[in-house]
DNA sequence: GAGACGTGGGC
DNA sequence: TGCCCAAGTCT
């Protein structure tokens, strides 16, 4: 590191930290940086659980979740000693299940080990922790010297110091990049405050660079050449797949069963489906083979959904039982129940779907 | 290294 | 509509 470099990177810290201290947002598992200054710290399970639910997921959707998590297992004791079902409930709607796994199994590592680990070396043995989660939670729970680097950091270091390096392939140089960064002062808080900065003023499109302690040294804005950072390899289109799904209700509830715990939508309750296979007019007939019998189906069209590596397709039927309808293999969840049940978007989705065609044809009114 | 793994919002 | 994006991890 060039002398001259090291020198700015002081100064820089210090303007950032400054910027932070007037502008740092507001969050629920967040600590504000005045009672950091009083050497407070915040609660590791609620950094580790914020860090958890914030990968890939925006801020605005986790709050919810975040809030309701903390209220029903307000300690790592409680969130290791609940039923896994309970965990993913809470969890559904958030995207990439097997965070939750992960971290009901890490709930009882954590409780084995007599608390949150404090170290990045540590921390990383620990299911659903990788190497950002790790620095994050160690600087943030920890104040240990430690740079995360996010999605933010990327842009925010890419932009400021012209990184051309092609992510992600360049993710060892922007950790490098970053470590330069690392100081024993106030660590959690510059971690925070570079991911704040990268949220609300170093944005991907359009950045508000007036606003920013950092514009005038910035390179890209120097050179209005923000958009072009950070460099990224370009996306790959995404197949379609299509299925079908049948939505059977009987006052008992929809008819559900238990996705496989690994995969997609692991552990998630689903209605009777088809596989989903690339040939847009595969029979639905090929589907599930217990369905009740002496029902009239009735065609709900389709509903549209995205995943991360394809999009979906599905075609929806459904039909109504004023008698109990019990199929093997199947559960009844009640429709008071839904919104408390492991339900991923898509399901839901589909319910809804479901639903309204039996409603707009007036089919068990005061049930469906 | 590349692909699997969700979802909702912005433009 | 389609594509990008969001505090990544695991295989």
């Amino acid at each position: 590191m060039a002398h001259y470099k090291s020198k700015k990177i002081t100064q820089l810290r210090e303007q950032l930290l400054a910027w932070y201290d007037r502008s740092a947002r507001d969050l629920p598992w967040r600590l504000p940086p005045a009672q950091g200054l009083k050497g407070q710290r915040p609660d590791p399970y609620a950094v580790w659980l914020s860090e958890i639910m914030l990968q890939q997921t925006g801020v605005a959707t986790v709050k919810t979740y975040y809030v309701a998590f903390i209220n029903r297992f307000p300690t790592v004791q409680d969130l290791a000693k609940a039923p896994l079902d309970d965990v993913l409930a809470l969890w559904a709607g958030l995207g990439y299940y097997r965070r939750a796994h992960h971290l009901h199994a890490a709930a009882k590592d954590i409780l084995a080990r007599g608390g949150v680990p404090t170290q990045p070396q540590t921390l990383q043995k620990i299911q659903g922790i990788g190497p950002y989660t790790a620095a994050a939670i160690a600087a943030i729970a920890f104040d240990q010297p430690v740079v995360p680097v996010d999605g933010n950091v990327e842009r925010v270091l890419s932009r400021l110091w012209l990184i051309e390096a092609i992510l992600p392939a360049a993710k060892p140089i922007f950790w490098h990049e970053a470590q330069a960064w690392m100081s024993t002062h106030r660590p959690g808080d510059f971690a925070q405050a570079l991911m704040d900065l990268g949220a609300t003023i170093c944005t991907p499109r359009t950045p508000a660079c007036n606003l920013c302690p950092w514009q005038s040294s910035c390179g890209a804005s120097k050179q209005s050449r923000q958009g072009e950072f950070p460099k990224k390899q370009v996306n790959k289109k995404k197949p379609t797949r299509y299925g079908t799904s049948w939505v059977h209700i009987d006052p008992d509830g929809v008819l559900v069963t238990k996705r496989a715990h690994s995969g997609l939508l692991g552990g998630m309750l689903e209605v009777p489906s088809t596989s989903w296979g690339d040939d847009p007019s595969s029979d639905p007939c090929l589907g599930p083979v217990d369905l009740p019998k002496g029902v009239t189906w009735l065609d709900g069209g389709y509903i549209d959904h995205v995943f991360t590596h394809f999009a979906l397709r599905v075609r929806v039927f459904s039909a109504y039982s004023p008698k109990s309808l019990p199929v093997v293999g199947y559960q009844r969840l009640g429709l008071d129940a839904l919104a408390g049940a492991a339900l991923p978007s898509l399901m839901h989705k589909i319910i809804v779907a479901g639903r309204s065609i039996l409603a707009a044809q007036s089919i068990g009114l005061d049930q469906v």
